[in-house]
DNA sequence: TACACTCATGTTACCGGTCACGATACCGGT
DNA sequence: ACCGGTATCGTGACCGGTAACATGAGTGTA
């Protein structure tokens, strides 16, 4: 039960040679004649070796290991994320590891602490929750890193790439419409714990509305938890009990315009002629609600390769963007429709 | 820029005493003396030394990494179960890689030849579709796999076990009680790829119309994408035009019936009164659909704990089950109200 | 005083690979 | 016959740790 594993000595020991020559089979070295390398690659198939990747990465001073460190693996962000970070990362012979710090910052920490200990080539946070010098210190041992959704963009050390979305202009843009559209009284929802596209986004809600005063205070300011029971379904009976004007709920996420929508029409709300409801980040559902979601969209996947290409490009020393930004994009839809 | 982490030599070097010294402190042995150990760990900490866990892994023969290997991240399971693995994984000191196979088997087939490179202590696969003996044969390098959803339990290796949702079960009841309820013609939307949940559940679709003489043939079966547009959203155009007699609308996932939702909703087929829609899985908006969607829910948190205790228990020679199933409750909500 | 025993630490080999260099055999050219 | 060059392969050290055993100093005891 307990076998071993056959390692390169066995193979050595099998074909007469030394583990060397082995060594230059499998890493396709050209100075093996044809006869043993057809030999010794016979062998390993028969013996089913495969070289364990962690005893190459010690001898070589490499790895082949990226970190990918997210708080919230519920965001909508996420699924697409992954699978283009994995993507590039299989692209360049790598493989991802996964540390989710839902609960807390110190599992942020311990996340940092554990890449750091397997000496991952690079790293990936989506949102950082990290007070930013000791970020800054944790993120030293890394040889690149990208940072997803952080604010702190000016002092950033030198291996360490910023993408943003930029939530603010976004906002800016939807609040406009909104406004264009000849809606005055906004009410405001936003996810307690949203980091820094929650405060972008809040910031943008004010400013916009301000500029057109419309912004009377923070009682047009709501707060929940980041999803549609808690966060918009909630949200919705605090609204209307304490602006009963409100004509339009601006949300922080789809998810809780979802539960918001589900609401108004419990409570006879008609949504858009009574009240017109806006999300965030164009989740796979927006289109499909009823009445379909306004909302503003950002490519998902290209964020993710991006990251990741940027990643492997400064692990070859390639030059990099040191921030980028991508700007969402509003997508108009029946819960804003103006009749 | 190139300078080297500093190793276990670094610090035996800097304290004056031999490498196995620091290992003896670094793994709390008690055999050093209180001084020595607190002065090497001043050291460290100077230093931020941190061992390397892979020439760890390599001294000790033991490993830090498990794998998940998973075909699609856009499941409802997904956020979920990977919360769950991750932390039970993190409980035991473990760390998680993540691979995905959504565009192929041969991609399947690589990421198990990369966890086995990786030398990874166990494997979590949901819905594995390679075929089973290059499965087994492939698993068998592993001292500890847990298949998810995956149909031929007979036929498994000893360091294998398997966890099923019982779809089956949990689909007959679904179409028991919407017989119950007075529905009779059925339609069934599955999903095409959709592995061993998807046959599962249109047999028991089959299987219970058939036991009340209201299956009439494959006419009453469609297929589509799981997801919202190409799936539920499509094909209800197909279903009403072949049988416009249909009172409702069986889909293979949540996703689906949300599509078969907004669909019906501007055909001006009313739900549930003309057709009562139903989906499968409880993810997280079915809840605030309009209507509300009836679906069938299983603790997608308590399979990826149980999944990854089985891992571990596993490796500590504890004894596992072999097969565990988890039966799907259904929850009646508004998209199959009678009224 | 000699002996056994414990405590604290060092030595050596090893995990499974790779690197740098050296050795051997064979080749053609002069 | 001698020389240099190339093709092929082996040797020893090393990557960053740990295991097993060895060593030496101090202590208690007969």
């Amino acid at each position: 039960m307990k076998k071993k594993r056959t390692t390169i000595k066995d193979v050595a020991l099998r074909a007469g040679v030394s583990k060397q020559t082995v060594s230059r089979v499998i890493n396709n070295k050209d100075d093996v004649s044809p006869e043993t390398r057809q030999q010794i690659l016979e062998i390993i198939e028969q013996l089913d070796y495969r070289p364990n990747s962690f005893a190459q990465n010690l001898a070589t001073n490499s790895n082949i290991l990226i970190g990918l460190v997210v708080g919230d693996v519920n965001i909508p962000l996420f699924p697409d994320l992954i699978r283009a970070v994995e993507i590039v990362a299989n692209q360049n012979q790598h493989s991802l590891v996964l540390k989710t710090s839902k609960d807390s910052i110190q599992q942020e920490r311990e996340a940092l602490i554990a890449m750091d200990a397997m000496r991952v080539d690079g790293v990936i946070m989506i949102v950082p929750h990290l007070p930013h010098d000791e970020l800054m210190e944790r993120l030293e041992s890394f040889k690149s890193v990208v940072l997803i959704n952080y604010d702190n963009v000016d002092e950033l050390d030198e291996q360490i790439s910023v993408i943003n979305v930029d939530s603010y202009t976004g906002m800016t843009a939807l609040i406009e419409g909104l406004v264009a559209q000849g809606r005055r009284n906004f009410a405001y929802i936003n996810a307690r714990y949203g980091g820094y596209p929650a405060t972008k986004r809040e910031q943008a809600f004010i400013d916009t509305l301000t500029r057109h005063n419309l912004y009377f205070g923070d009682e047009q300011l709501f707060r929940g938890e980041d999803s549609a029971e808690y966060g918009g379904y909630c949200a919705v009976a605090e609204v209307m009990q304490r602006l009963p004007e409100t004509d339009v709920i601006v949300a922080f996420s789809d998810a809780m315009a979802i539960g918001a929508l589900k609401a108004c029409a419990e409570q006879g709300i008609s949504v858009p002629d009574d009240v017109a409801v806006t999300g965030f980040d164009d989740s796979t559902t927006a289109a499909f609600s009823i009445p379909s979601l306004t909302t503003a969209r950002v490519d998902r996947f290209e964020i993710g390769v991006k990251a990741t290409e940027n990643i492997f490009a400064r692990l070859k020393d390639e030059p990099v963007p040191t921030v980028e930004i991508s700007i969402p994009e509003v997508i108009w839809r029946d819960s804003t429709r103006t009749t």
